[in-house]
DNA sequence: CGTGCATTTGAGAAGAATCAATGCCCGTGG
DNA sequence: CCACGGGCATTGATTCTTCTCAAATGCACG
């Protein structure tokens, strides 16, 4: 891997931590040891792999900064990407459960990431039912992530689709504060949005163009802009998801704490 | 729902736990604290609504008998099956992470289903720590089978699709006891086959002779056998996926319990 | 021996893929 | 300063897959 070492104060405090506070309040102390987990944070430039497919998994990682995905590779060279990762997102979880990775990590733009080894993630979890608690509920909202992306795949049209990915990814940056009013930067080329719909390149063209005359949302180039959120949200059948919110029946003040 | 309630040692040692000790090799003490999570078992008709879409989540169900889905629905009547849940399966877990269910539980035949409260459940989640890892572990195995469904789904043709299927639900039978030999009784129909592969009815039917006419299967009536078992996993472009056997960073023994 | 559900078949239409160019933006080197 | 090249976006033409509509067949069950 070709990366570089960075200053971990660099990163450490800027980093989208919003993640693991969707579920769990964590205390400043708690934040501390969930910071602890993560090996130095490295920069990798785009394109490059994070972690191979069908390899023993050893470890996962934080994206830092930057855009990442989840590939599926098949020996013809189809590829379908099935996770796209904003800056937040853990990467790698899955295959944890398995004896060999699933699916490549690959940077889409220049990346920090930081490598979280499976021994000391595994102590946090046993030590501290809040973030296994944490870390379960996770686990589950990434499963309904992929059961909308599925449904999506198998009964929508390919505007649809991209409709809903360009939603999809709004929400995301808006609750990483990347966005600006109904603005983002789109990082990925239209091959990357094939590979990420199933569909092809040319499709996926076409499809823009069809969300953008209908007066959906407007491009120049990279900036995505919404035009019409609702009227989107509708033509995507979008679903809005809130996070369980009731969870004293697993998430409990932490014992080893003092109050 | 118009359940019959059973007698609970009818079916306490008939289910398939055989999902429980997947990841963790768990004693007796602690399976009896697991099939401690369950209500009573209750037997529902097929088309049964087990669990409805957009409602708060209280509990999830494990299946003891029969098959059952999960469908996603929307307005316009549209439906595509995210998961085909056989005997043993937790069915509707990814829920607890949302204030609102994201689909239905529908019975496919006649099923006997167990209740868990989430109170109940979360006791046992933040008391073992094996529990717990166990949970978290199949959370993440199942993120896995959505990951294969959707890259299957976005570049496979519909007759590598269906025969993935086929594969997908006679290995999982195979780990559950339910196939003679390379043949199995597929209890669904072909309507339900096209909601699971996100086709329609008509090119499902048409697939399902291709992959006949391949000399890969063959059906009567209800019941399938794999013809040449090798042959459809190349068709299918199966990947085989081990369970992670190495998993001392997060499975401790249970130190609730004396040696 | 109907009746209802599931499977099968046919024909035409729509959606998406593929193949093949062309255009655009931008950085680089002459 | 400009020609060139590479990566990405766009467009057109054609082919292939899958859908939709419609009807017929088969099968189980009262």
């Amino acid at each position: 891997m070709n990366s570089v070492l960075l200053d971990s104060e660099q990163v450490l405090d800027s980093p989208p931590m919003h993640r693991f506070n969707e579920y769990v309040a964590f205390s400043p102390a708690e934040i501390e040891q969930i910071r602890g987990l993560g090996d130095k944070p490295i920069a990798l430039p785009r394109l490059a792999v994070i972690q191979e497919q069908e390899v023993q998994p050893t470890c996962f990682f934080v994206l830092l900064k930057g855009w990442a995905c989840a590939t599926v590779r098949y020996q013809n060279g189809d590829q379908q990407i099935t996770k796209l990762h904003l800056p937040g997102d853990l990467m790698g979880t899955p295959n944890v459960s398995l004896a060999q990775t699933a699916d490549f990590l690959t940077a889409l733009t220049p990346v920090i990431v930081s490598r979280i080894p499976l021994e000391r993630f595994g102590q946090l979890f046993v030590s501290s039912p809040r973030f296994a608690a944490a870390m379960f509920l996770s686990a589950q909202r990434e499963r309904i992530a992929l059961i909308d992306a599925l449904s999506r795949n198998g009964r929508t049209s390919s505007s649809e689709r991209l409709a809903a990915l360009l939603l999809d990814i709004y929400e995301r940056l808006a609750a990483a504060g990347c966005t600006k009013e109904l603005r983002f930067e789109l990082l990925i080329t239209q091959e990357i949005i094939a590979d990420i719909l199933g569909l092809s390149l040319v499709h996926v063209n076409r499809s823009f163009k069809k969300v953008e005359t209908l007066g959906l949302v407007r491009r120049t180039h990279k900036i995505i802009e919404i035009a019409d959120l609702s009227a989107l949200r509708e033509y995507a059948r979008w679903q809005a998801r809130s996070h369980a919110s009731q969870l004293n029946w697993i998430v409990h003040p932490d014992v080893t704490q003092a109050d």
